[in-house]
DNA sequence: GTCTATACTTTGATAGAC
DNA sequence: GTCTATCAAAGTATAGAC
């Protein structure tokens, strides 16, 4: 653990009690004040972090969304089996934000809430998930290994199970998040039926 | 199309634009002047029409899923085959919500929003959706025709998928609805990898 | 870096005339 | 059923002392 400089200590501080509110709360419905009670300061004293709350809610949803931008990067890359690739991405992806559900929150139901010059950039990067998604898909379907559904319905298919998993998942209860991962995996991939005999 | 009283006409009309605006910016990003004006109205008329605006989202939340409740309830009754039972609840469930991407957008992301008093009577009624998906999947599992994963997990799984929509499916593009449905179905029921020779 | 004081805007809501 | 007028509260943000 190597230590912050007290200043940006202080700083990360402010982040995660302010993802931690707009996550519980909503962007809207938390106030400066309330983030400032939840600190100990002042509410004027925020102000020496950041220039006004649409900035903060940027800061930290960019801050989330490129750190989950790099780990797949690096999945994708090279020329391994797409069906491996495909897993690796889901059980990635699965785990990173079911660890962390708070942020989850946040990506799914505030990027909305920022002003347009700061949405696009954030969109432009969720546009990067979803194609190193479809790629994957598409390289599986040229080897005729996909079946015969929508690149983009297949991804947000999968997105949709994972995003969705903030309203109703806890990493501490009975299935832990890399169980969670290969329930994931498994039901996307081959179903949550047993194949018959007969079939 | 029994044409409506003059009143309730009106009434519609105010809770439709309310939908509208809510979903498209969310509940505390959209304020009574915004909904007045959208309806020609100034804004005081509107307390005309409600007691609060707590009481308005109420109220279209209420109506949506006690309608979408009443139809799962139908199709959940009798003793069919539980595979069908599942098949049928899936395509319902899909489409009722692909169809109204407005409505679906509310239901997830503005019950938070309601004062708890209103949001213990919604969330009876949302448990009530999970324990009829439960119930089938449990009814697999006895017969010896579900894979090993906990019922909440698949049936959440589902519930993702669906209820993600809103955020990138438009009902009016090369997917319907219908289409939609019956993809959700298999890539949940059978998964998207085509079933290899070999395994 | 934190505070006090305050400016400015918008919001949900009410009273009462027509 | 719709309007005008008005209110109190809460919101974001700024200026300037320490």
């Amino acid at each position: 653990m190597p230590s912050l400089p007290k200043g940006r200590q202080r700083q990360k501080q402010l982040y995660d009690a302010a993802a931690r509110l707009f996550a519980a709360q909503g962007y809207h419905a938390t106030s400066l004040r309330e983030l400032a009670e939840a600190l100990g300061l002042n509410k004027s004293s925020l102000y020496h972090y950041f220039d006004s709350k649409q900035e903060l809610l940027y800061q930290l949803l960019d801050d989330y969304i490129s750190e989950a931008l790099a780990g797949i990067k690096s999945l994708c890359a090279g020329p391994r089996d797409p069906e491996e690739k495909l897993a690796d991405f889901m059980r990635y992806y699965t785990r990173f934000y079911a660890r962390d559900l708070d942020r989850l929150a946040l990506l799914v139901n505030e990027v909305d809430n920022l002003e347009p010059r700061y949405r696009k950039v954030l969109e432009k990067k969720e546009r990067r998930y979803l194609a190193a998604l479809t790629d994957i898909l598409d390289q599986l379907r040229e080897q005729g290994r996909l079946k015969e559904v929508p690149s983009t319905v297949a991804a947000f298919a999968f997105f949709g199970m994972v995003h969705y998993t903030f309203r109703w998942y806890r990493p501490k209860g009975k299935v832990s998040p890399e169980e969670l991962s290969e329930m994931f995996w498994e039901i996307f991939g081959r179903g949550v039926l047993r194949p018959q005999e007969g079939a």
